[in-house]
RNA sequence: GGUCGGUUAGCUCAGCGGUAGAGCGCUGCAUUCACAUUGCAGAUGUCGAGGGUUCAAAUCCCCCACCGACCACCA
């Protein structure tokens, strides 16, 4: 063995070893409880962040049940990340001085699956890099047909149910990416604009959006406002820069009197407040700002212009006519854009399909309350809570190409503006309306949100597995008002994945998309299935930088886990990880704290060292298990063979129990300080005198100790394990857990 | 405006009802002995402030302060 030990030169043989002899596949035992985890897909096309190197404590909880010779499962998954990927292969082409608009539909999805596909491998070598024990022979893609039979199949589920609605309302769009959002893409930032007092007919009203007058069809006051008692269903006439126009006084509660002056022009098609307003009022809607971020052909001269110009234009036209009262320059509010590209986001009226939350989100919540979803820790149960009861309906319509296309189509024969058509499938093309039987039918240009496929994940990949993914969804008529029995749900059918892992044991992800995806996972997988999706909800946060800043490329702190695995080993990185982190906090993690994680795994190592130089100095057979005669064991050494028997149950208990951190230190000290430091040191007299049974007890402990270990630093555990006198050739990755 | 975290050794953090812990750093000593990616010895904290419950509180309750995160249709 080599002085110190070289992660480079053991982790890939080590990796190729499990992965040769079939190790990640979960072995089947009847009698025991399956143990399965879905990896959170990482993006396919990105490379790993720290943040995916997170998955360790998966793969910690993965290796444990394997060893404890559970029925063990994780399933490895890649995701197309729709508008993520889109978003970044946009920016490609602006590069090549192209826009995504120089081509059709499908070539611009054929370009960008390429793009994917030629960066695909990478992503899954980094997670081998990590040693994580992905089962890969299920390894499955978003976009994989099987899973868009599913999505498709839950859409029209959904649909028939009555749960899947089109609704023309605003949108929160991005005019930069063309897209709309739903409410959680959503980043409200706070920012100090001015706010225009103008003069409108016989009031002075407030506003920070004056390019907006143009779309104006009332004024709204509220109706406990005494000072403006005798205008409500008034008609006022207000002078603009294009002429004076005529609008209602209308009186609406959500109109703060202490706000301004307490009237506030009503601007249905680019405010949120206003388009309900104008519903609850029954007053029109006019479109200035087009999906382009431009002024409509209604601004007349200002038509054509950016809003941001156009506004500042606009003031300055009203200035000049004396239409404007008094700017107040230092007004702070909040303004919502885009969490991608940080542009405003424009409210814009646009037709999209949404998904009925409530009736779901009861189904949620009821089960999170009924315990059949641990939360770990616990405080995220009512976060998770909160956000169930507080989802508005979900817009799953996006309007790129990058995704699964929406399986519906619109009937032009007998839709008309005021009540569209629209015929709902399992992805197969109709022909002919279901209604007036008229052929022309067009297919909705929109894909699902991500997270609409995202959402579906738990059951989607397990019933992929199956042959017949169809018989395991509910059917419309056996699910009335959601009441849903377990029993009634599965059909047995032996030997697929859904049968024996479903639902999954634990969901094991970032705290920051506990909205995204956990919560839907539970509220759509409890609606498919009937049952929960996981048992368990192990959330980690985010890893910062050693002054704990958050990591970003832009800022230059950002540690790269496959520049830290090749530094000083995988193990070390992921030793470092759990090491001293609580789940559910955040962390700040330090090259000093990676090294001294590495000098850990020499420490191993080198102990390792000592029993082989014992080994050949009594000329022992290194292949042969040398027995232990405990009755004639000398009193320190029965002693210590107790101890590690009570640090296996201690260890074990810390498993049981999600406290991954504390069954790291009870290893690592003990290794280290009591058995390395102590023992060992005390041992030597009887070994320089060629005792056999001393060395027998060490090789025993030192075996223990690889076990308890090997979740968390899997390389140089195997490596070590596979050197000991007495290796039954089972390697460390399904040798039996100690306790 | 709402919700949730955090505040413990120089730094980064565990612990969360029973005499203050780890990693890194620091100080001194050792060293051809498995390991200098080492060993031994050591220093360092009224566990943010105040109040309460308890035989006992860093740990539970209340209140305050300061950081941080997330949410939210104040035009």
């Amino acid at each position: 063995m080599e002085k110190a030990y070289n992660p480079q030169s053991v982790e890939a043989a080590m990796y190729k070893i499990w992965e040769a002899g079939g190790y990640f596949s979960p072995k089947m035992d009847g009698g025991k409880q399956s143990f399965s985890i879905l990896l959170p897909p990482p993006n396919a096309n990105a490379d790993l962040h720290l943040g995916h190197a997170m998955y360790v404590v998966e793969d910690i909880m993965i290796r444990y049940h394997r060893m404890k010779g559970d029925p063990t499962l994780w399933l490895p998954g890649e995701d197309h990340a729709g508008f993520e990927t889109q978003f970044v292969y946009e920016k490609y082409l602006t590069k090549e001085g192209k826009s995504r608009f120089d081509f059709e539909r499908e070539a611009l999805y054929k370009n960008i699956w390429d793009f994917v596909a030629a960066n695909r491998g990478t992503m899954e070598n980094q997670l081998r890099r990590l040693g994580f024990s992905l089962d890969w022979s299920r390894n499955i893609f978003t976009l994989d047909p099987k899973i868009i039979a599913i999505v498709y199949q839950t859409f029209k589920k959904l649909f028939d149910d009555g749960l899947v609605y089109r609704d023309a309302r605003l949108v929160n769009y991005c005019t930069k990416d063309g897209t709309s959002f739903s409410d959680l893409e959503v980043k409200h930032v706070e920012r100090t604009d001015p706010l225009y007092y103008m003069k409108y007919g016989p009031f002075i009203l407030a506003t920070t959006r004056p390019e907006t007058k143009f779309g104006d069809t009332a004024v709204a006051v509220n109706p406990k406002d005494k000072r403006y008692k005798q205008w409500v269903g008034k008609e006022i006439t207000v002078e603009g820069l294009l002429g004076p126009f005529k609008v209602v006084v209308v009186a609406d509660s959500a109109i703060d009197p202490a706000f301004g002056t307490g009237v506030a022009k009503v601007t249905p098609f680019h405010d949120m407040t206003d388009f309900e307003i104008a519903k609850r009022h029954n007053l029109p809607a006019k479109q200035v700002i087009g999906f382009d971020g431009r002024l409509t052909k209604i601004a007349g001269p200002y038509a054509g212009m950016k809003v941001s110009v156009a506004r500042e234009q606009i003031v300055k036209d009203m200035v000049a006519r004396g239409l404007m009262d008094h700017i107040d320059n230092a007004y702070t509010h909040t303004v919502a854009t885009c969490y991608k590209c940080g542009s405003v986001l424009e409210p814009l009226p646009l037709s999209q399909w949404y998904i009925r939350v409530k009736p779901l989100a009861t189904q949620a919540v009821k089960a999170v309350k009924a315990k059949r979803i641990t939360f770990v820790p616990k405080r995220f149960e009512k976060i998770a809570n909160q956000w169930l009861t507080h989802f508005h309906d979900w817009n799953i319509s996006r309007q790129i190409v990058w995704g699964i296309r929406i399986p519906a189509w619109k009937c032009e024969d007998c839709s008309t503006p005021e009540h569209e058509h629209w015929i709902v499938t399992q992805g197969e093309i109709p022909i002919n309306c279901t209604k007036c039987g008229g052929t022309r039918l067009t297919q909705d240009i929109d894909t699902f949100d991500t997270w609409f496929s995202s959402a579906q994940w738990p059951y989607a990949t397990l019933l992929s597995q199956s042959a017949n993914p169809k018989s395991k969804i509910l059917n419309s008529n056996q699910n009335e008002n959601l009441k849903l029995k377990i029993e009634n749900l599965r059909t047995k059918t032996t030997g697929t994945d859904f049968d024996t892992y479903y639902p999954t044991s634990v969901m094991e992800t970032g705290y920051d998309i506990l909205p995204w995806w956990v919560c839907r996972m539970i509220m759509l997988g409890l609606y498919v299935t009937g049952d929960v999706p996981f048992r368990t909800v192990y959330l980690h946060g985010l890893v910062r930088d050693a002054k704990g800043q958050k990591m970003s490329k832009s800022k230059g702190n950002a540690i790269n886990p496959l520049k830290m695995a090749d530094q000083y080993g995988a193990d070390a990185l992921r030793f470092s990880l759990v090491f001293g982190t609580a789940a559910g906090n955040d962390q700040s993690l330090s090259e000093d704290k990676i090294r001294g994680m590495r000098n850990f795994a020499n420490k191993l190592w080198n102990i390792g060292r000592f029993i082989e130089l014992n080994i050949a100095k009594q000329n022992l057979d290194s292949k042969e298990s040398l027995p232990i005669h405990v009755k004639t064991l000398p009193n320190p050494q029965q002693k210590m063979l107790k101890s590690v028997f009570d640090l296996s149950i201690n260890v074990t208990n810390k498993m049981e129990k999600y406290r991954y951190s504390d069954a790291a230190k009870k290893i690592y000290d003990f290794t280290w300080h009591v058995f390395a430091d102590k023992y060992i040191e005390q041992s030597k007299k009887q070994l320089e005198a060629d005792d056999t049974q001393t060395l027998a007890v060490l090789i025993d402990i030192y075996k223990t100790l690889l076990k308890l270990l090997h979740p968390f630093m899997p390389f140089v555990t195997e490596a070590l394990y596979q050197k000991i006198p007495g290796w039954d050739r089972i390697p460390l990755i399904i040798s039996s857990w100690p306790a």
